[in-house]
RNA sequence: GCCCCCAUCGUCUAGUGGACCAGGACACAGGCCUUUCAAGCCUGCGACAGGGGUUCGAAUCCCCUUGGGGGCACCA
């Protein structure tokens, strides 16, 4: 297709927060450049002054870091095509776009925003196709003059070119893509206050950065052609073009909003990439999952590094249907990465979140060593690092432990005095034992069950409500162990009396 | 309304004219394992939207229909 470098883009406009979505088509874009020793630039599409969001850089570059996606050129990092926010660029954009007006390829256009509403309701009442009558484009020199002389302010458009015909370009993922020039619109390149539109801006930036491939999202492909007819407009080598399909809700009904994406079960899930790193994604699981959609390593793999992924990236193989957000999926691909984590890793990742939830600070959370101990124990339990702290908070319990209902201590066709038995001679048996391992406890524990006539599942119902407060638990002799025999003791002794004074 | 794009199991996908009575994965169901819950293992369920062509041969090519998605701003 071209024999340039590659030089790919992410553009972004700071008006929210990384979007899931966009965070693939970033991912694309990272992994098509790595596959090709190219760039991968990053720019700030910041042409829409009111509906800027202040932070929304810092989250931009917080969330590509994240998932793996540095890029070659762009905020923070600089590079020799500055600057990457087009808010810095604004003299640029003008002077092409006044030598777009001097070569005849695009006009000045004084029409007022009302007289604009006026021909857009006069077309709709007549049932006609609405946009832009291109009234200024055929004012006479001295009308021209008489507007200019007034000083009345003006925006330029583009100039379509011939208004009949038609435009035909290659999109590398879905071919031939043709539009008929009498539907396309004379377009404003550049808005009244001097900043110009996103057409313009592109066009420009793309090419002055050398872009080489444009992969963008599919909701582009109908403004393709007026990008076509600016790269022609300006003699200009045009890009490659390739427009990602976009990602529907998990139910398929409709794109995911910027807001909230409805789940296949109707619940709405998160839509924001800072979302699901604050619900203990990991980034590796987001990565290959990410890559997943609308794309596949093979067919059949699916759990693959990005080193994988990048050997084997390639724009065409991109499939051109819009795709529901897989979401069980993602969970699913994120248990398997938490089940791959060394002890050490999964502890170090567990730190923050668990620290958050319990209300600790990481520093005294690490101090203690329960959640260093109990982390294998959860490992294959969590599919999300958020989900830990609810299955580890009894471990933090240091007075006596609230169990909302003694009644939940007695076990499955076991009687209340069974119960207050197996709780008195279970404290009894551990609070005597010589030394407190996983296997004494758990020897013991059977050989108690044994003794009372009790089920092992039986036995250790009572005992897993008593000591962790909750009929599931991570491994019972373990979570004792590391709980410690005084606390054991403690809470099987509350037990007993807690049933006791039903 | 107009234009553009898309169409394989519920979902993500493999498949680029014969090796496909369509493969993998998630989800779901059943079973095994088992101290709960998980994890793991096994089995099952389940699709080429419909109709016309082209061809010796079509999930793969063409057309129509239907369905889905997207776009029609001095927003990106």
């Amino acid at each position: 297709m071209s024999d340039r470098p590659v030089r790919v883009r992410f553009a972004p406009s700071p008006t929210g927060y990384l979007h899931i979505g966009s965070a693939r088509s970033a991912l694309f874009n990272w992994l098509f450049a790595r596959r090709h020793g190219g760039q991968f630039i990053l720019r700030i599409e910041d042409t829409d002054q009111k509906r800027l969001v202040a932070d929304a850089l810092d989250d931009f570059t917080a969330g590509l870091r994240w998932l793996g996606c540095q890029w070659d050129e762009g905020p923070l990092v600089g590079g020799e095509h500055g600057p990457y926010s087009q808010s810095q660029r604004l003299p640029i954009y003008r002077q092409w776009a006044d030598w777009l007006v001097e070569q005849g390829h695009a006009y000045r256009c004084y029409c007022s925003e009302e007289r604009l509403e006026q021909v857009r309701q006069q077309q709709t009442e007549r049932k006609e196709q609405t946009g832009y009558d291109r009234h200024c484009r055929y004012l006479t020199p001295e009308q021209r003059a008489s507007y200019e002389a007034a000083g009345a302010s003006h925006v330029i458009r583009l100039a379509i070119e011939p208004l009949t015909g038609s435009t035909t370009f290659h999109d590398a993922i879905r071919g031939e893509i043709t539009f008929e020039h009498s539907l396309l619109q004379d377009a404003v390149l550049l808005k009244s206050d001097g900043w110009p539109t996103y057409h313009l801006a592109a066009v420009v930036d793309d090419h002055l950065m050398e872009i080489s491939h444009i992969m963008r999202s599919d909701e582009w492909l109908n403004s393709a052609p007026l990008g076509v007819l600016l790269y022609k407009a300006f003699g200009w080598e045009p890009p490659v073009w390739a427009h990602l399909p976009v990602i529907l809700n998990p139910n398929g009904k409709g794109k995911m909003s910027k807001r909230h994406a409805v789940g296949a079960d109707g619940k709405s899930i998160p839509v924001l990439l800072k979302e699901y790193i604050a619900g203990g994604y990991l980034p590796e699981a987001m990565s290959n999952f990410l890559a997943n959609i609308g794309w596949s390593l093979d067919g059949s793999t699916e759990v693959f590094t990005p080193e994988q992924a990048i050997a084997a990236f390639a724009i065409a193989d991109i499939n051109p249907a819009p795709a529901a957000f897989p979401y069980d999926k993602l969970v699913w691909l994120n248990g398997v990465y938490i089940r791959q984590l060394e002890d050490d890793d999964l502890y170090r990742r567990l730190l923050p979140f668990v620290a958050q939830a319990l209300g600790m600070s990481v520093e005294s959370l690490d101090a203690r060593p329960e959640l260093r101990l109990a982390a294998p124990l959860i490992k294959e339990r969590i599919k999300t690092l958020a989900e830990a702290a609810p299955m580890l908070d009894f471990f933090f319990v240091d007075g006596p432990l609230e169990i909302a209902d003694p009644q939940t201590l007695i076990g499955e066709k076991m009687s209340a005095a069974q119960t207050v038995e197996a709780l008195h001679e279970s404290a009894a048996t551990l609070a005597a034992l010589p030394d407190f391992t996983r296997e004494s406890v758990e020897a013991s524990l059977r050989q108690l069950s044994d003794q009372l006539g009790l089920k092992i599942r039986q036995l250790l119902h009572t005992v897993r409500v008593a000591v962790t407060g909750a009929k599931v638990s991570p491994p019972l002799f373990e979570t004792i162990v590391i709980l410690g025999r005084q606390r054991t003791v403690a809470r099987l002794a509350a037990a007993e009396r807690a049933i006791g004074e039903r």
